[in-house]
RNA sequence: CGGGGUGUGGCGCAGUUGGUAGCGUACUACGUUCGGGACGUAGGGGCCGGAAGUUCGAGUCUUCUCACCCCGACCA
């Protein structure tokens, strides 16, 4: 049936990139590694917005709106934090069109910028410099500020929703007045998103450390949350910095605390990103297409009429919107697709592609029974139940398939980790079938780059979990306290 | 930045030794259909990525360019 995808099995990517284009949720653009987001998959990033938004608030934050431009001298005050994002910056250094003598639109020369502007890659820098002027005691304190907006890194290479040059995401920017708040409060972020994981999108996830090498540029520590995709590849969801007091030095962010003493503020950021779109995708989906968890689809029930003239039709729409109306009054989305131009099996694998994670059926046959027929994604099973009893049946059935996508991809993850101590069969689970491997590590920068080129797997984090053992380098034999968790990766 | 590939109606493709562009699908109209991607009939839509050259004649040959996609290195 699935004729219209490419074979997950034959190869994944392709799938992928079949999947976001067929689905209609993205496009290439006309500016090379940017894209469109169409309105279906604009309604998903809405839906998943709107939840966070929502824990963001719930956890005392508020939102507000910094610059796109940054001056370039910015950049210059936090050493690892340039080094980090230099070489993907987009640069403004002018702000003048002309026409030249061929009637061509050339860059105005005279119109050079005295001091040239990045195009934000991540916010900290300019909002630190905002936050040197609002904080001058510990009453000012704590600042917890949530910003929702576009940045631009300029990757290499992009791939629709996981890797693109431009992007949406929300960052969180805190200011505290003790390295425990901060710490605190970066902690209480990653758990915040490994919740909208696990709840919302119905993504298991594993919380920890990032290594040294992995972490963010001028962070003193920074926790991730990490996916397993079905291809047995890691993907980052999420991560909460530690920035401890770099940024607040590098802005001159002094307060007086309770005692009258000066001291640099504590910082964190955190962010997510429209990638979430991929790890949902790549998360759930199946030879059929998109397999939405309920709680972000946006259409939730989605209603197809089956008959075989206009009168039929609107018979049937009768009983439809009755239907869509009651669902709606429990805050199910419904759509009713009466639309003429395609038959009901058209629908049937169109609304498959699409992911939507419930199809009601009604044809003259229900009628006559009173009866109506539901199809859940998840599965793609179908039973037949009698009318009245739908409202009590869908709301538990969109809760039972948010849980079933959960728990398989839960035992997806747990058939695809593996603890590994020997370093043949950390290369042999790779070539195998990828996943996750939990294994020593000896606790260095080297060991980590040798075992990355050698294998191209790097440490994905250093699970919260993960309890004290004994134990030998998978790599180096030297002694190691505990597993890490070690991936290939998007 | 290396390796590979592709540019021809909206989309997916074909186009032979150079001879004036075709198929599928989508679209429009009408009719028959409608419980897993229906069918018939009629219709509209393309200076073949761009430039220069060879030729009586170029989608096709030559040179140069541009763009995009895929695979690696870099990254959320």
């Amino acid at each position: 049936m699935a004729k219209f995808l490419t074979n997950r099995d034959e190869n994944y990517s392709q799938w992928y990139n079949d999947l976001v284009i067929k689905a209609d949720l993205a496009e290439n653009s006309a500016v090379r590694g940017c894209m469109v987001i169409k309105p279906y998959g604009y309604a998903i990033w809405e839906k998943i917005q709107a939840e966070l938004d929502r824990l963001f608030k719930a956890t005392g934050h508020v939102n507000a709106y910094f610059p796109l431009f940054i001056p370039k001298s910015f950049f210059s005050k936090e050493a690892a934090h340039v080094k980090g994002f230099a070489k993907e910056c987009a640069v403004v250094t002018h702000y003048r069109l002309k026409n030249d003598e061929n009637g061509n639109v050339v860059v105005d020369p005279t119109a050079k910028l005295e001091e040239e502007l990045i195009i934000r890659p991540t916010s900290e820098t300019i909002i630190w410099h905002s936050y040197k002027n609002w904080i001058k005691s510990y009453r000012d304190l704590p600042i917890l500020i949530n910003q929702w907006a576009n940045v631009v890194r300029w990757e290499m290479r992009t791939r629709l929703f996981l890797r693109t040059t431009e992007f949406l995401w929300q960052e969180g920017h805190t200011a505290h007045a003790t390295r425990e708040e901060a710490l605190e409060e970066a902690e209480k972020m990653i758990n915040v998103y490994a919740g909208f994981s696990e709840n919302s999108m119905a993504l298991p996830v594993i919380k920890g450390y990032k290594s040294e090498n992995e972490r963010f540029a001028g962070a003193l520590d920074t926790f991730a949350i990490e996916a397993l995709m079905q291809d047995g590849k890691a993907l980052q969801a999420g991560t909460s910095h530690f920035l401890g007091q770099n940024f607040a030095k590098a802005f001159d962010v002094q307060f007086t605390d309770r005692t009258g003493k000066l001291d640099y503020v504590w910082a964190t950021s955190w962010g997510v990103s429209t990638r979430l779109m991929g790890a949902i995708i790549m998360g759930h989906a199946d030879n059929h297409g998109l397999v939405l968890p309920p709680k972000l689809a946006p259409i939730q029930v989605v209603i197809i009429p089956i008959y075989k003239n206009i009168e039929q039709l609107g018979t049937l729409s009768d009983t439809a919107k009755k239907i869509k109306a009651g669902l709606e009054a429990l805050g199910i989305s419904v759509k009713y697709d009466d639309r003429d131009n395609n038959k009901p099996g058209w629908k049937f694998a169109d609304y498959e592609l699409k992911g939507v994670p419930v199809r009601l059926a009604i044809g003259p046959r229900d009628l006559e029974n009173n009866t109506i027929e539901v199809a859940r994604r998840d599965n793609l099973t179908k039973e037949t139940i009698p009318i009245d009893k739908i409202y009590e049946h869908i709301p538990k059935l969109l809760d039972d398939i948010q849980e079933n996508i959960y728990n398989k991809a839960l035992n997806f993850r747990k058939e695809n980790t593996f603890y590994v101590d020997k370093w043949d069969d950390f290369l042999k689970v790779l070539d195998n079938q990828g996943g996750f491997i939990m294994a020593h590590w000896d606790g260095t920068v080297e060991t980590e780059e040798k075992i990355k080129e050698e294998s191209k797997a790097t440490i994905r984090c250093i699970p919260f979990d993960s309890p004290e053992e004994k134990g030998k380098c998978v790599y180096s034999g030297k002694p190691s306290n505990r597993r890490v968790l070690f991936a290939r990766s998007y």
